[in-house]
DNA sequence: AATATAGTGTGTATTAATTACACTAAGTAA
DNA sequence: TTACTTAGTGTAATTAATACACACTATATT
C-alpha cells in the first residue's frame, strides 16, 4: 500500500469584509487595487495564505496588515470556490468579517503594499468590485443582518462608551430598516448586557444622552442562552 | 511591475456528515479507513477537491463516489484550516453536510476505494474519529441544530411519505431533546408546507397514522418567508 | 430672560406566539 | 371482547412582539 502525501491542489485566500461605523454611516474597508488582474479596480482586502499558518490566524494578520489592528473580533462565515472566481488560476477564498469602530483615537493605517490606497466607503454607495467581491459582500452583509440578531457584535463597532441611540443607528443600519425606539431600547436593555454609566454625552447642543457601556463580563455569564432580536 | 499568479500553497479536501435516519436512530456515514494516517480509524467521508471543479461540485462527486446519490441538498457550513490538522501535510478542508433518507428502496453503494467499509453509525454512539473529525462532525451537528429550526431540511431524511410522528421523531433526535406532541404539530403544519394525503401507515400493529408529503411547491412560494421554529 | 430647537426618555394596550397540559379514538392482536 | 398501543385533538395561561404619543432637558439664539 503506498501512502499518498496530500499534494497542493490551489491556492488558498482570506478574504475580510471590515464593517465600520463612524457615527454616521456603515462603512467596509476597501482597496484600490494596483496589480492585475482587476488593477484600478475597487476590492476586498485580501491576500493569500502563507503555508505555516492556521486560515484564522492567516486572517488576523492580513487584517493586522491592512490596518494596523489586532484583537479584533473576527468570524469566518463562507468559502468560495468557484473555478473561475480568479482569472488567473485556482483560488480558493476563505471569507471573514469583523466589526471596528473608526475615528476613535487610533486611526487605521494600511500597511498595504500591492494597493495603491484603502479607503472606508458607504455600504449604500460601493463602487464596482474586482472578482466576487460583490457577491461575497452580500453574502456578508446577510450573515450580519442575521448575526447581529443573536450574538452581541454590534457593540464592536461603537466606541467604548455609547448611547442607546447610536446602538440603535448601528442596527437600522445594518438591518436596513427603521426601528421603533421605544421598543428598541426596551429590547437592547432586556438583554442585560448593557451597563449603564453615570456620565452623559458631551458636546452636543441638546440634551445630553446617557452613555453605556458593553458589559463583557454579564455577557460571560450569559453565554450559551443567546441573545434574540 | 511584474505579474504574479496565484501559487499553490495548499491542499484542500471536502469532508461530508452525511446524516440519515433509518426509523428510530440518527445516523453519520463513516467510513473506516485503509490508509495511513489514521489506518484503521473511523473518519468522516472525504476527500481532495479536483483542480478543474468548484468546492460545490466537489462536494457533490464525493458525495456521489461515496453514496451513489446524486441531487442531495447538501450545504457548505464551515472551512477548517488549522495548520497541524492533517499529520502529513497542509490540508485546508471545507465541511459540508448532507441529510439523507435510509433504508428506502435504493440502497447506497459506497465506491470508496480508500476505505475498508464505510457504515452508518449512530450519533450518540461514535468510535473516535481521525483528524479532527469529531470537530467537524461537532460543528456540522451543531449547524444543522439551528438550521433545522429555519428550513425545511428535516423532510430530506424522512421517506418521501411519512407521518407526522416520524417528523416528530427527527426534531427529538436533533436537538437531542423531547417535544410536546401538540404544540409540535401544531407548528409544523403551520408552516403550510405538508400536504396530508388520504393514506394511511400500513403494517403496524397499533392504529395507522394519517401520511403526509413535503410539498416543495408550497414551500417555493414561501421561499424567503423563512420558516421558524 | 424668553424662546426655539433637537434629541432624550418613558408606558400601556393590543395582538401574536409559546407553553403547559390529559383525555378519547382507532386499529390490532390475543 | 378485551387489552394494548399509538394517533389525534383543544384550551387556558403565559410570555413576547408590536403599535403608538407626548413631556423633558440641555443648549443656542435673540
Amino acid at each position: 500500500m503506498k501512502e499518498v502525501l496530500p499534494q497542493f491542489n490551489s491556492a488558498v485566500s482570506i478574504d475580510c469584509v471590515l464593517f465600520g461605523f463612524d457615527g454616521g454611516e456603515l462603512k467596509i474597508l476597501l482597496i484600490e487595487r494596483n496589480e492585475e488582474p482587476f488593477k484600478d479596480w475597487w476590492a476586498l482586502p485580501g491576500n493569500l495564505i502563507d503555508e505555516d499558518e492556521s486560515v484564522d490566524q492567516s486572517a488576523s494578520r492580513i487584517l493586522h496588515e491592512l490596518t494596523g489592528l489586532s484583537d479584533v473580533y473576527m468570524e469566518q462565515y463562507y468559502t468560495f470556490g468557484e473555478v473561475g472566481r480568479h482569472p488567473q488560476g485556482r483560488v480558493i477564498s476563505v471569507a471573514y468579517y469583523a466589526m471596528l469602530r473608526l475615528g476613535g483615537d487610533k486611526a487605521l493605517k494600511p500597511l498595504t503594499t500591492y494597493a495603491k490606497k484603502a479607503q472606508w466607503i458607504n455600504v449604500r454607495e460601493l463602487p464596482k468590485l474586482g472578482f466576487d467581491h460583490q457577491h461575497i459582500f452580500d453574502k456578508g452583509l446577510e450573515k450580519i443582518k442575521r448575526r447581529i440578531k443573536h450574538l452581541p457584535i454590534a457593540f464592536e463597532l461603537l466606541p467604548e462608551k455609547f448611547t442607546l441611540t447610536q446602538v440603535q443607528n448601528v442596527y437600522e443600519l445594518i438591518l436596513g430598516k427603521k426601528l421603533d425606539k421605544r421598543n428598541f431600547r426596551k429590547k437592547i436593555l432586556s438583554f442585560g448586557v448593557l451597563k449603564e454609566l453615570d456620565e452623559k454625552q458631551k458636546g452636543v447642543s441638546f440634551r445630553a444622552a446617557t452613555l453605556y457601556k458593553f458589559d463583557k463580563r454579564k455577557y460571560a455569564k450569559l453565554f450559551g442562552k443567546e441573545i434574540s432580536f
